[in-house]
DNA sequence: CTGTAATCCTGCGAGC
DNA sequence: TGCTCGCAGGATTACA
């Protein structure tokens, strides 16, 4: 599943064979993606050159020249794939967008489920500010002052919070996990129980975690590849995702999973405890409160009846 | 305020 | 073996 190090990977691998390239023609499927490319920004993009590549959060841009300036804005999805490939390779199936280079090649955006977008926005000031008004900051070199005041303000629990786009723009479901597993804290406590160290720890494993994916070229459970098509290397190094049940790589304690936020989470029960290690949680006698993290629905096992 | 669930969609593995 | 079903989940939206 794409998050902030696979569309890293992509913006990468895609900047030294797009920018200079001009688009010549596009063409596309009839299916319909999340985020539709529309018929009529054909003519728009045909002729422009590509002046960038960005990523914000778990988007790709790409920057085109001319006047107004304009972009391409990409999502990923949980399947999507965009590269370049040859002209003359032949195609594979769910192909959706497909944009003529002048070179030779193509860039091909391929989406099985197609929850991915691909969309041509003609100013591009407005749309930067647009997502800057959606969209938190990017994960390195966070404010720690921003980011403590995000996390104990609120009741939420870490998952959830993590996977907002507007506290923490590119952490989804796998890096949330294993930044959580990094920072020693459970994934259902709740922000405002954080300490203030507690909260730099998170800060820290978000961006320590991040960064070694991107080194590692992102996560390739299935679907994902990289913009020349080569696979993720970050999957091996997982501590917790995906790894109910294995020993914890720490303390051999068995993985624990449940649902937080709606999302399949991982974690060690021993490494992350529910409650401030070495602290003892403090309960008002007005105010009782059984456990610091309210139980999660553990993992539903169908039962005859 | 917070959480939950449905929605979009395809592929895959578990279970019968 | 072949079918159904749950699940995977990013972002958005509706509802409890």
């Amino acid at each position: 599943m794409p998050e902030l190090p696979e569309v890293e990977t992509v913006v990468r691998d895609l900047r030294p064979l797009l920018v200079g390239r001009t688009i010549v023609g596009v063409r596309q499927s009839k299916q319909k993606l999340r985020g539709p490319w529309k018929p009529a920004w054909n003519a728009e993009v045909t002729g422009a050159r590509v002046e960038g590549l960005r990523r914000r959060g778990k988007w790709i841009l790409i920057d085109l020249a001319g006047a107004p300036r304009s972009v391409l804005r990409v999502h990923l999805g949980m399947t999507g794939q965009f590269t370049v490939a040859s002209a003359a390779a032949p195609e594979p199936d769910h192909l959706h967008v497909v944009f003529a280079l002048g070179d030779g090649n193509e860039l091909r955006f391929r989406d099985p489920r197609r929850f991915g977008s691909a969309e041509f926005f003609r100013d591009r000031a407005a749309l930067e500010t647009e997502m800057n008004a959606e969209l938190g900051p990017e994960p390195f070199g966070i404010d720690a002052e921003y980011f403590r005041t995000a996390v104990q303000g609120t009741a939420r629990n870490l998952k959830a919070l993590l996977l907002d786009q507007t506290i923490v723009a590119g952490v989804g479901n796998i890096y949330a996990d294993e930044a959580c597993f990094r920072a020693k804290l459970h994934p259902g406590r709740a922000g405002k129980s954080l300490t203030p160290a507690e909260c730099d720890g998170l800060r820290g494993a978000v961006e320590a975690v991040l960064t070694r994916a991107i080194e590692g070229r992102g996560s390739t459970i299935r679907d994902y590849v990289g913009g020349s098509g080569l696979r993720g290397g970050f999957q091996t190094e997982f501590a917790v995702y995906g790894r109910t049940d294995d020993p914890c790589p720490a303390c051999r304690t068995p993985i624990a999973s449940a649902r937080y936020a709606g999302r399949a989470s991982h974690f060690c029960p021993s490494c992350q405890p529910d409650s401030p290690q070495g602290h003892k949680v403090r309960t008002k006698k007005h105010k009782e409160s059984g456990s610091p993290v309210p139980r999660p629905d553990v993992t539903r096992r169908k039962t005859a009846g």
